[in-house]
DNA sequence: TCATAGTCTGATCGAGTGATAACGGAAGAG
DNA sequence: CTCTTCCGTTATCACTCGATCAGACTATGA
């Protein structure tokens, strides 16, 4: 029952956002009564934290799946990296879902998120970025600017998936693909 | 009293959400009392619709004084577009927090902000986008995928500004014509 | 068989939600 | 002066929210 009321959670804290999801929703698409939640969590905000914590570590253990051919260059490990991330944020568009949702205003939650997921993700990818980039594999970006093209071409459409069906219809089959492809090839020739 | 209640109509639904906006959060930030909201606009979702218009009415306004140099080249005129557009989303990150909000699944608000304000703007750029193409000034990108750069790149950081303060400080002085030249480089030389 | 621990159920709490009605006052028109 | 119209204020409606509680159900083990 816990882990039907977290997937449960999931899908309502990135429909409706933290403040917009209603516990009753939640234990109703759960298939559960409302006070389970307060039994199994302490409150809400313990759900949501759980939820989140759940899904992060979906998101490593996928990241950390990748398939590293041995002796693989710097540039094809990070291209790996790429496709590993787009593949996630298609599969799960919850996480970039709620982390849109909570990063509009300064709130516990982002406080929280940032502290304990965020930040040491950046530092990861920082330290990353600037090896490849020492290795003159790739463009001269900032981790910042990598940051922002990983989320807001890679991960965002997937986020706004009923936004992007309505404009451009039903998505292709091999829409993961083309997608990481043109992030590494941005990222590889740079601006 | 209208303009106030608009004003602060649009930083609540900003932060919070259709849902989680309270329509007392909005009048007390607007300096006025709550049943002020029924009397000027018929509802809640009269007066979140009033706003976006509003919103949207700024962003023409804004997109449609941009400078048009005599005899520049489409190149020209699409790149004054992107630093326009860029500008607007860094000085109003309310229209692209609320559009991330309510993408996260179908709502009536959805469906209608698409077809009133988004599909009619998609259209708009693709054609001049197709044209710009032909004439072989720019990359080979279909205009959804433009479409996505222009939003995840040169707008998403903006609306998820609390979140990337946290992450990297405070944002640089020429932050805006810094991303609008990278924007307007990618999408000139593409992948 | 009985006791115990873990889980679930129904009822209910106070607080907050959007919306409405009744009333008051200010300004302009006749 | 009086009537009318517009706008703001107060009070209150029915409803939903997250949370809590007592009691019921189930399973395990002594």
């Amino acid at each position: 029952m816990v882990d039907q009321l977290l997937d449960a959670a999931l899908i309502e804290f990135a429909a409706h956002g933290y403040a917009g999801a209603s516990t009753r929703a939640i234990a109703e698409r759960a298939g559960a009564h409302q006070p389970q939640i307060n039994y199994h969590f302490r409150s809400k905000e313990a759900l949501w934290q759980a939820a989140v914590d759940r899904l992060f570590a979906e998101l490593d253990a996928e990241l950390g799946a990748t398939p590293e051919v041995l002796g693989e260059d710097l540039l094809g490990r990070f291209a790996s990296f790429v496709r590993a991330f787009v593949g996630f944020s298609a599969r799960r568009p919850e996480l970039h879902r709620i982390m849109n949702q909570e990063s509009t205003a300064d709130s516990p939650q982002l406080a929280w998120v940032v502290s304990r997921h965020i930040a040491p993700r950046i530092e990861v990818l920082s330290v990353a970025w600037s090896a490849v980039r020492e290795a003159g594999a790739v463009a001269d970006l900032d981790p910042a600017e990598v940051w922002e093209l990983l989320i807001g071409f890679g991960a965002l459409p997937y986020a706004n998936a009923p936004l992007r069906r309505q404009l451009f219809g039903p998505v292709r089959a091999d829409d993961v693909d083309r997608r990481a492809a043109r992030l590494i090839a941005l990222l590889a020739a740079g601006p």
